[in-house]
Formats: C-alpha cells, sequence, structure tokens
DNA sequence: TGTACATCAGTGAACGCGCGTTCACTGATGTAC
DNA sequence: TGTACATCAGTGAACGCGCGTTCACTGATGTAC
C-alpha cells in the first residue's frame, strides 16, 4: 500500500531554541499513530511520519540516525507496553494457574489490539543486521522472561511437575498463545471460536497435560 | 530488501510458435525460486522474475494479469505441497494420535524447509480485495479439512472425547503448530529446545489435556 | 515448389510513482559585550 | 539599552533507485493459395 501524500500538510511551528528534543517525541508518537491508522509497517515511510509531525523530511534526521533507528524504537516502545500488560493481567490473581489465564488472555488481547506492532514484534523477518538483532533479542528476553517466572510459580504451587524445566514450558506456553494471536491476526475472517475461550481452553488443557505427563 | 540487477542477463531464446505456454511454467518456476533463494516476498518483483526466466518484463504480463495472479498463484502451488506432505507424513502411522503427531511435525518441518512460502500463506497482512480473501480462504480450509478428519478419527478411537468439537480442537492443534513454526521462523536466533521433541511434547499434552478435561 | 500473409511470442522504451537520504541554505532566538 | 554574532531548528531542492505497468513495435514461424 502506497501512502497518500497531503495536499498541503499543515505546518508544525519551529520549536525554541533548546527546545529541539520536543520533535524526537513527536515523531516517535506520529510513527507509533501511522502503525496504528494504516495497520502497515510500509506505510510509515520517513515522508509519511514527516507530513503527520508537520515538517520536512530532513527534520527527521535531526533525531534518528536512520529509518531502521526510528521503527526500532517504536518497537522498543511496545515491548515495553506488552510486558506491562502482561504484568498487569498476571495480577489479577493469586492463584498461579488462574494467573497465567489472565496472562494468556492478555497477551493476546495487546495482539489484536495492536496487530500491527505486534507483526513487527513477532511476525517479521528476522532483521539482516546484527545490531536489531541483539536489540532484538535482549527485549524478547526481558519480557518472556517474566513468563518463566510464572511457569516456576505454577511448578512450586505444584499445578505443574517438580521436574518440569520452566523454561521449556515456557517456550510452549508461548507457542501457543502466538499462534492464537499471529492467526487471529493474519486471518480475520477464518470462523474462529470465542475467543477467550479458545485461550483459556489450551492453555488449561496444555498445563493439564503437561501435569499428567511422563 | 532491493533485488541486485544482472548486467547482462541470460537471454531465454524464444519459444516455437503453439509453446508459447512454456513461458507462464517457467515464470511459475523462477517466481518460486527466487522466493526460495531470496527468502524475501519483496525480492520477487516483476522484473526480478523476468530476469530470472531471461525475458523482459512485460512478457510475464503475456501470461498474467499483473503481480498479484502471479504470486497468487506461487501460493496456490505451496498449498498444495503442504497438503501433500501432511497427508504423506499422517499416513505413516495407523495408530491416530501418532498420525497426528507425525502431521505436526511434517507441517513443522515444511515451515522450516519454506519460511517465505509459509509467511505468505499464513503470517502475511490479509489481502485488501475480495478476491483475494476468497481464494485464501478456499484454500486454507481444504488444507484444515484433513486436519479435521485427523481429529475425528481421535474420538473415534477414544483418544479424545466423544463430545469434543472435532473443529474446535482442530483450531487449536493448528494454532499450536503454528506457533511453534511461525517462532521458528522469525526468531531464529533464540535457544528454541529440540525442534521435534517440542512439537511432540506439546501435541501429546495437549492432547492428554484435551482427553481428561472437564 | 514458391510466396504473400496472418499470427504468435515476444522486445524496447518509457510513464509516473514513492522511497531513503544528502546537501547547501536560512531565519529566528538567545547571548556576550 | 543596544547590537553583533553564534547557534539552534529546521527548510527546499535534488540525488538515484527500483517498482508495476503500458504502448507501439518487430521478427520469426507456420499456413493458405
Amino acid at each position: 500500500m502506497r501512502a497518500r501524500r497531503l495536499a498541503t500538510p499543515p505546518r508544525r511551528p519551529r520549536a525554541r531554541r533548546g527546545e529541539g528534543e520536543l520533535l524526537r517525541g513527536q515523531i516517535l508518537a506520529a510513527a507509533e499513530r501511522l502503525l496504528m491508522e494504516t495497520g502497515d509497517e510500509e506505510a510509515v515511510s520517513i515522508r509519511a511520519v514527516a507530513d503527520a509531525v508537520g515538517v520536512t523530511p530532513p527534520a527527521i534526521y535531526l533525531h534518528f540516525a536512520d529509518k531502521r533507528e526510528l521503527i526500532l524504537e517504536v518497537c522498543a516502545a511496545s515491548f515495553a507496553e506488552l510486558d506491562r500488560v502482561s504484568e498487569e493481567a498476571a495480577a489479577g490473581s493469586s492463584d498461579p494457574v488462574e494467573s497465567l489465564r489472565l496472562r494468556g488472555r492478555a497477551y493476546v488481547q495487546f495482539g489484536i489490539d495492536h496487530p500491527e506492532q505486534y507483526r513487527v514484534l513477532f511476525m517479521r523477518r528476522p532483521a539482516a543486521t546484527p545490531d536489531d538483532f541483539d536489540a532484538d533479542r535482549v527485549r524478547t528476553a526481558a519480557c518472556f522472561d517474566h513468563l518463566v517466572d510464572a511457569v516456576r510459580a505454577c511448578i512450586s504451587a505444584g499445578a505443574l511437575p517438580k521436574g518440569a524445566d520452566p523454561f521449556v514450558v515456557a517456550v510452549e506456553l508461548w507457542a501457543l498463545v502466538h499462534g492464537i494471536t499471529s492467526l487471529l491476526i493474519s486471518k480475520p475472517d477464518f470462523p474462529w471460536p470465542a475467543r477467550d475461550a479458545l485461550v483459556d481452553d489450551l492453555l488449561d488443557a496444555c498445563v493439564r497435560g503437561l501435569a499428567t505427563g511422563t
């Protein structure tokens, strides 16, 4: 999809001296807003962001080295947000398995609410440059670690076998909720069963199955 | 990623009269090969395909209305291939649960072997036009129906409860293997546990859990 | 057996597009004296 | 209190790129007479 250009983009008044950093925040906000509104990473071009802020394209380069850096920063914010809503939801119950359910639901809900961010975070081709990879890995791990902790809590509570590897179980649960989330995003017209029930049923079945495993 | 252009693309000899259809097949083959080699849908441009075949870009339009139609046809072939390898693998055991395991493994293996095709089929933004959607839905369903049948076999064999809805269970199992497959593709550098064991464990846990469900 | 002709299978050049990025510049604003 | 000046926060125009697609054409090939 190509971006539509405004005939006369409204011009933002130039920042006063010492307030140049204001633009940086506005660029990030505009980039995220474009991602939400267009639902298309391709539409978030340097020119489109500049238009949205009311500034000329070269002004972007006063605050970001290149396009990669801009997108990366937007992703970092989304990662933080996903981690935040997951933690918040998980705090909704003191029962570790119920907490895991809530966490799973929140994860899927984040994907539904921010499909293009989710796509960039988890469904994109891995970046070509090592720099991107490092940043990606660190952030994935940060978010993932909380899930591993949640699995440990289930093991401690006896809902999962004492001998279970928390990391492996976390990977399995991640794959599970990611599978639901990404399919909902990619195939919105498929006749899906009720979403929350799907998440709950599958998580429950998995936890039960792992609990009774060989 | 931008495609590199060859300085002097080798020229394909013109087909003889009545053999114009040969080019169609060569175009499809080249498009699929480009998808495999570059691992990037963006690299499969009309010009790149034409270069690969040894023909000029307008020649493509003698056989395909536009780019969309060309990509769609490549996808259809991949869908058929995925269905074929799944069925073949599933035939490897007469035990319905073991058969399901084999099917799951084959599905994941297909994704690993054809990451860019898998991405186009299952991880892409849903197409904007109704035409694309229809074709997509039909093909998804064709492949999906075999999974529903496999679930029915498990129910008949008593491995899953008599009251289970085969469609819902199939959706859950699809989400499960898709989750593993798509994460392996998107995050190849994540420290994944052994792949086949992951698929088997998760599928088994899920089937056990569903069997002992409320 | 020869030749005019229709057709098939393409070619070559160009269209307008949006993209990321660079470069030389400008004009308002605060500050030193 | 006034003014020269450095600096900050941008602008305007252009670069070369690859893209999908269109259009007028051409040259080999088979066929009808």
